[in-house]
Parts: structure tokens; C-alpha cells; sequence
DNA sequence: CTGTTAGCGCTTTCAT
DNA sequence: ATGAAAGCGCTAACAG
């Protein structure tokens, strides 16, 4: 015999008030309390999370869908690690735990969605990477499964999202570079369908227009976010007969590619060319001159997940259609100067 | 009502027989089971978790323990999560789930493991960044939980193992540094008590004596593993009185501020100081002149991971106390030259 | 205050 | 080939 029958036989005691005793329900006497704890150490006694789940219908456990293989993944590595170590926080608080759902590169992520929401095996799920037409957030919302998406979607229905600023770090570069007299400005946007590419680059042409200044399509180029897309993205830049005075990327890891690409050629960012990074990471704070980028308070941004993730669980409907924009905050560095030319 | 009876009601039949059809088991009759399988389709029905895994003492899910915050999961993070792909393509071939258990820095790593293992979420473990001496695997023995750890330790027990070959590779650091003339070479290891560093300066140690060198513990560094750690690890190469000809990093993020840090002071790599750096990593692609580090099959690897844990849900009893040493490929660059002096 | 009992969703005998 | 029923470990409602 396993579990808490085990331990109330050894106690000469019903499981119903092994159970009470050991969930802190009242009506149970002092004493009797004092002893089940103590029997229930002893015995090493651990309650079986499948038995509690069926009985609840709740796992207690939320589930952070990370895309392996899809770069921004790969990329944000540490920006995902430090955000669900503060997320944990928060929701530790709380009694909840955090488990991290791989999702294959080779996997359909709404297959794999199903597959996890429908066992339940978590109460609530976090999705990343959102894209800008999001099924999965289609099929979690038909299916009722509390949610939260780490990033804004057009995919209509009322649902939880937090975000970062693109828009905003968008403008604020552009703003930046227009000060110091750029003209003509490019911008390296990734690939993928994820609605981040899409927010940024938008921000940049609402923010040209305020500044009155044109938008050449030629100068947006598209790259994959990753070291890799930002060696194309130099390539490409250097390739222009028009040659832009300064470039802003929508992927941190580009720049690292980007800077040895130009390094290569003799072309010096700043001086030569100004470039705006996306998200401050550790990996470029090596980059020489060092980059102008966005900084954010991670802790704090996965202390407020997880304090979304909360409301979800004690109250689904009321969660709904809550929005936040985390603000980013840009940090001047010398590899943005005043245009030459 | 809910799940499999909501099932059976809608096709007329008992609960058993649903069952039955829907796993496939014999004494069905065919037409029976087309029908079962159409409606759970139709229906969408989707097994509860839950009541599944009570009722069959498994769970078919395998955790994955990554240390957030600590610098190694943090850097090696592209690493883990291409480890993490692979794992799956082996495991769903089983029909196994594979989810990330991140521990938080701030959690006692004993105290965490404890709570999964205990609530029977996952019928297997992998620990990674195993310790020289490492107080979760005498935990998990003594608790009977099936585990695989992804690093060897000193640790006494039967369990089996799978580790990268650090001691190969610190051999093969030092023949090839040795069979161009260098005669003085540092290695520098991270602090922790990651058993990989111990393995790593051992295989140092013993390199260097094949050689009949001396072992100069001046020229033994420790520094974080990361980025800082290798500018810290440049500076104390650089205030050395009789500067040594080489340099062995026994993190692979260390390489990106030792060269950092040379570059600010106009040390070479390769023409005035040798570098040897650790686990060929995408971040490191950019360097120059390109680090000559060391190349394994990440994908095989976690293949080959992916095996080892179904052998331990198979019969965890025979999977004991087999490890296995995974094969790192030296990879020349021009970081590594002739000494100049 | 404690014991008894039903039942969460599922699989698996054991009858039929 | 199918149905009935037991029971996995647990909690909660009810009875005493």
C-alpha cells in the first residue's frame, strides 16, 4: 500500500482526516494534526499530483510554450531564462509552478498546443513568439484554456497579452538618429511572421512620417534574426548605390553579425554607419563601439507575467482583453554619431 | 458530463469498450472501432491527463532540469535547446513527453527536486551541470526515481550518465599547442563546482605531464563562466610576469571577453597569444581570427539522450550504471599559431 | 472532531 | 465482442 492510505493505516486514522490534517483544513484536533505532519515526514510521505488533479480538475502547474529551433528563441536565450527565473518568483508566491513546454522545431505548434492543453497537465499556458495571425491563440480561445500570449496578435477575441514597446523603441531610434540629422535611415526587420517584425516596422514609418521624411523601400530590408541575418543585412546595405547613414535592427543578435561584416570591409559603426540594436542583451555588450539599444527590466517584466498568469487562474473571464505595453527604455551609445555625408 | 463517457453515451456503448477501441487493444470488432474512433474525432475528445496516468502509475513525460540563472544554462542556452530538440524526436517516437523543469537560482536545487519527483509529474529525470559532488543524485538513488545525468560526478551509485569529453579535450588543447612549441599554457576553468571543470583541468593536469611539462599554478585561472569571466580571465593573463604562449577556456562563452579584452589593448589572438576555446558555439562564429574550439553533433547527442531515457523507463534496473562519454572533435583555427617567442 | 463514502477519468480484469 | 465493475490516490460532502 502507497500514499495516504499507507499513512493513516500507520496512523490508525481515516484518509479523510489524513487529508485534512495535511491540507490544513479546520475540525481537525490540534494533536492529531501534530502527529499526521510528524508521520507524514517520517514516511516521507508525498501526495500523488495525478490523484490531486483528477480530484481537483487543476494542476497548479502553468506551462511557457518555447519554440526550440525558431531563432528568436535561440536568440532570446537568456532574455528567456532570466524571465522565467522571475516569473518563478511570483508565481512560487502562489503555489504554482512553472514547467517549460518544448515545442519541436519539426512539431505543428497547434498540434502540440493540443496535445499538452487537452491532458491538462497545466491549468495555464503562456505562449511566446506570437504571431501577427496567431492560430494557436484561435484554438485557445475556442477551447476556453486560460492563456496568456507574450506578445500582441491581430487574431481577434479577447484575450490577456503583454508586450514589449517595439512601436515605441521604433520611434525613439528613429527620433534619435533624426536629431543627430539621418536622413535616410534603414531598417533590418526579421523574416519570420512573428507580429514583433511587423509592430516595429510600423512604428518606423509612422515615426518617418511624423518627421516628414519618406519611406524608400529599398531601405527596408528583410533578414533571418539571427547573427547570420545581420552579416545579409550588411551585405545588403553596402550594396545600396544610396548608401543609408545609419540602420536600425529588429533582432538583438543581428548586430553581432552585422558589426563583423562591416568590420571586415573597414566600414566603423558610428562613424561610418550608425546602428541601433533591438533588445540589450549580455552578448553584445562586447560589440565595439558599443551599440545603442533598448534596455528592459526582465525581472520585472517576469514578475508581472507572472502575476498575470495569477489573475488567469483565479479568474479567467476577468483577465480578459488586458493588455500591457512594457516600456523600453533606449540607451545612447557612440555607435550612433552624427551622419558624415 | 465530460471525457470518455460523454464518449460512450453519444455512441450507445459502455466506457470499457470505448477504451479499448480508442488504445487499440484487440477484441474490438472493427466497425465498432471506426465508429469509436469518427466520433472521438467529431467530438474532439481528448484523454484526460490526469486519470490516465493514476490509473497507470506512468505519466509518459520526462523532465528536463535546467538551472535558470546559473551562467552555464545561460550560456550554453542555443545549446540546451537544440539538446532539448533532438531529445524529442527520439522520445515522441515513443510516445513520450519531454517538459523543462527550470529551477530558480533562488530555490534550494535539492528542495525543487524533491517537489517534481515527489508529485509524480514525470516519470523520469535529467539533471544537468552536474556537481563534482552532487547531493541530487544521492537524492534521486535513494528515492528510487529513474535518472539520467547529463555530466558525469564523484557522486557513488549506479546511475547512468552521459558527458561530454572534456578530458579529450583539454588533451587534445594541450597536443596541439604542444606539437607548435608552446611550452607555457594557462587554462582557465569556471568557478563552479561543475564537475566538467574539475574533468576539464585534470585532463590539463595530465596532458602536460604526457608531455613531461611542468604544471605552473600560477598559470591556472579561475573566473565566472561567461563573458565576464573572460575578460577577467585576460587580465590576469596580461599581469603575469613571464606571460604565458597559450590559453585553454574551459567555457565557451569566456572567449568573446578574452577577446574583448585583448583587442582594447592590442594583444592578438593567435599571432601574440594562442586561444583555444571550448564547446563550438554559433556565438562564437564571429570572432577574429576565427577560435579554434572543439565540435560535437548536438543533434546525435541528444538523440542518443533521448535513448538513454526511454532505456530508463523501459528498465530503469539495467540502464544503471551506464555512462557514456560523448566525443568532442578539435577544431584548428588561426587563434592557434606558433609561439612567437 | 472523525469516519464513511462518492467520485474525479481512465484502464483493465472478469463475466457474459 | 461487449458490459459491468473495481480501483489508481486523492478530496470534499455528509453523517455521526
Amino acid at each position: 500500500m502507497t500514499g495516504i492510505k499507507a499513512l493513516a493505516q500507520h496512523l490508525d486514522l481515516s484518509i479523510g482526516t489524513v487529508s485534512r490534517a495535511l491540507n490544513g483544513k479546520p475540525d481537525v484536533k490540534a494533536e492529531t494534526r501534530r502527529r499526521v505532519l510528524a508521520a507524514a515526514k517520517e514516511l516521507d510521505y508525498r501526495p500523488n499530483h495525478s490523484g490531486r488533479s483528477l480530484r481537483h480538475g487543476r494542476t497548479n502547474t502553468v506551462g511557457l510554450v518555447l519554440e526550440t529551433g525558431s531563432p528568436s528563441t535561440l536568440a532570446g536565450d537568456t532574455f528567456f531564462m532570466h524571465l522565467v527565473d522571475a516569473m518563478q518568483e511570483t508565481l512560487a508566491e502562489e503555489g504554482l509552478d512553472l514547467v517549460l513546454l518544448p515545442c519541436r522545431s519539426a512539431d505543428d505548434p497547434i498540434e502540440f498546443l493540443r496535445r499538452h492543453v487537452t491532458r491538462r497537465m497545466v491549468d495555464s499556458i503562456v505562449i511566446t513568439a506570437t504571431r501577427r495571425q496567431d492560430e494557436r491563440i484561435a484554438m485557445l480561445l475556442e477551447d476556453g484554456t486560460p492563456f496568456l500570449a507574450l506578445g500582441r496578435s491581430e487574431t481577434p477575441g479577447a484575450y490577456p497579452w503583454i508586450d514589449l514597446d517595439f512601436a515605441g523603441a521604433a520611434r525613439d531610434s528613429v527620433d534619435a538618429l533624426v536629431r543627430l540629422g539621418h536622413r535616410r535611415i534603414a531598417i533590418a526587420a526579421p523574416r519570420r511572421d512573428v507580429n514583433l517584425a511587423h509592430i516595429y516596422m510600423e512604428g518606423y514609418r509612422d515615426a518617418l512620417a511624423a518627421h516628414g521624411l519618406p519611406v524608400d523601400e529599398a531601405l527596408i530590408l528583410r533578414a533571418s534574426g539571427s547573427e547570420n541575418g545581420g552579416v545579409q543585412v550588411a551585405e545588403a546595405l553596402l550594396r545600396l548605390e544610396d548608401r543609408p547613414t545609419a540602420v536600425m535592427l529588429g533582432q538583438e543578435l543581428m548586430a553581432i553579425g552585422l558589426y563583423s561584416h562591416l568590420a571586415q570591409v573597414g566600414v566603423q559603426p558610428g562613424r561610418d554607419l550608425s546602428v541601433i540594436g533591438f533588445r540589450q542583451s549580455p552578448q553584445l555588450r562586447f560589440l565595439s563601439p558599443a551599440l545603442a539599444c533598448f534596455a528592459l527590466d526582465v525581472r520585472a517584466l517576469g514578475k508581472e507575467v507572472g502575476q498575470a498568469v495569477m489573475a488567469l487562474s483565479a479568474d479567467p473571464v476577468a483577465a480578459r482583453g488586458i493588455g500591457r505595453v512594457w516600456p523600453l527604455e533606449y540607451v545612447p551609445a557612440p555607435s550612433v554619431q552624427p551622419p558624415v555625408r
